[in-house]
DNA sequence: TAGTACAGCGTACGACGTACGGTGTACGAA
DNA sequence: TTCGTACACCGTACGTCGTACGCTGTACTA
């Protein structure tokens, strides 16, 4: 039995692995991935930095196990529904998530073991395209683009300064023109100025190329 | 003229501001982007750590410049071919080198202000589909669908334990399929098997995919 | 010959993760 | 009632981090 899966067990009273796990997400959404320092954590706990680690074993835990505290909040493709509208389901979910913790995104990048929700997640979507009649490597490319339109458009999401058509227009004016000569950048000046004019909003960008993704992959199922 | 600026222009002789981020690239590549430290950086050139800071602001802005050294190495998209093979080369390229560079990705997600390598790459992008008959905001959209999918295949490649069908192989029997009970995990224990039988070439899956993403893409073009 | 840049460094401060070895309280057994 | 034990929790300390501040020495100019 580890440590951590001793700590799991007992204290059924007032804290708890998962009650840590939740505070340390909380914090991260507030203050980002640089802004989690084990003593801040065990300080909004009324705790001293060491009594986190009967909790958990080390820090690199405690990051893998936000990561999978972020997978559960991600909706599962629902299985009353044609295999597009399951999927649009959970990608859409999956980006409202990521959105609203951005740091998971980028550590993602240096943890290489998938926890328990991680996994159940993959099963889920690799089944709901299975069923839908995907062969078995159709439905695991069929996974590769899906998820990394998804993981991609997160990540780019994350790293605008801007959240919604009223900030882009804001910043368009203010930052970004002015940054990009006409004469160096026609084409992005055409754009900002085209996006500016027509309004950006993030969940409709995602959108298009969901649907974009998902008619594609809708010919390469089985005519079962 | 800000203190980088000037840096830039003196010393021609030995060290400069390029040599300093290449040297940060490289221990990055080594070490991943938590081995990088300013004193581990100072004494891989041979300085002590706070000379560093006659070439670099801060390591924030080393970062920023790090992230534009992988930019540049990303081929522009070519101009002599249709837009599919030059959006397409371009594509490769950047999966390339963001596979040379796995701990870009996951910077990417903190960091908000384009370099000016960033801004050439998508002004070049931009221009290319342009040219290709898309219309302004079909340019936006398309410009997303292909970086994330760029980056989102990126992402996840990095956070891949194994680079070849091989270690694949070795570690799917090793590791995963031990932590995946059948009758749990039906759906991934088939495609772990399947994927084995078959062999994994991370190259060939990010053509799949891009190429069904360009090929979505096509008919969205202005019939100019 | 004096003055001025500038590359480079030494020291120090506050924050970090965490190893190690405590302390107090709760509770079952004697 | 007493004692042993388990467990939640913590204080201190070490090595590392980014970097502010102020000092060297060298090279070159006036």
């Amino acid at each position: 039995m580890s440590a951590r899966e001793q700590r799991q067990v007992a204290s059924g009273a007032g804290l708890s692995t998962r009650l840590v796990v939740a505070e340390a997400v909380r914090l991260a959404d507030r203050d980002g991935a640089d802004g989690l320092s084990m003593r801040r954590l065990a300080a909004e706990l009324g705790l001293g930095a060491m009594s986190l680690y009967h909790y958990v074993a080390n820090k690199d835990e405690l990051l893998d196990a936000m990561i999978d505290v972020v997978f559960e909040e991600i909706e599962l493709p629902p299985d009353d529904t044609d295999w597009q509208s399951a999927m649009r389901r959970r990608a859409v979910s999956a980006r409202q998530v990521l959105a609203r913790h951005p740091w998971a995104i980028g550590l993602i990048e240096s943890r290489t073991s998938p926890g328990p929700a991680n996994l159940r997640h993959r099963e889920a979507v690799t089944a709901c395209l299975r069923r839908a009649g995907f062969p078995v490597l159709m439905a695991t490319h069929a996974n590769w683009v899906l998820d990394s339109y998804v993981y991609g458009f997160a990540l780019q999401e994350s790293s605008l300064p801007f959240d919604t058509a009223d900030e882009l227009a804001e910043l368009a004016e203010d930052v970004f023109l002015p940054q990009l000569p006409p004469d160096e950048f026609p084409y992005l000046n055409e754009s900002a100025a085209a996006l500016v004019a027509a309004g950006y909003d993030p969940a409709e960008e995602f959108s298009f190329g969901l649907d974009l993704v998902l008619a594609a992959l809708e010919p390469l199922r089985d005519p079962a």
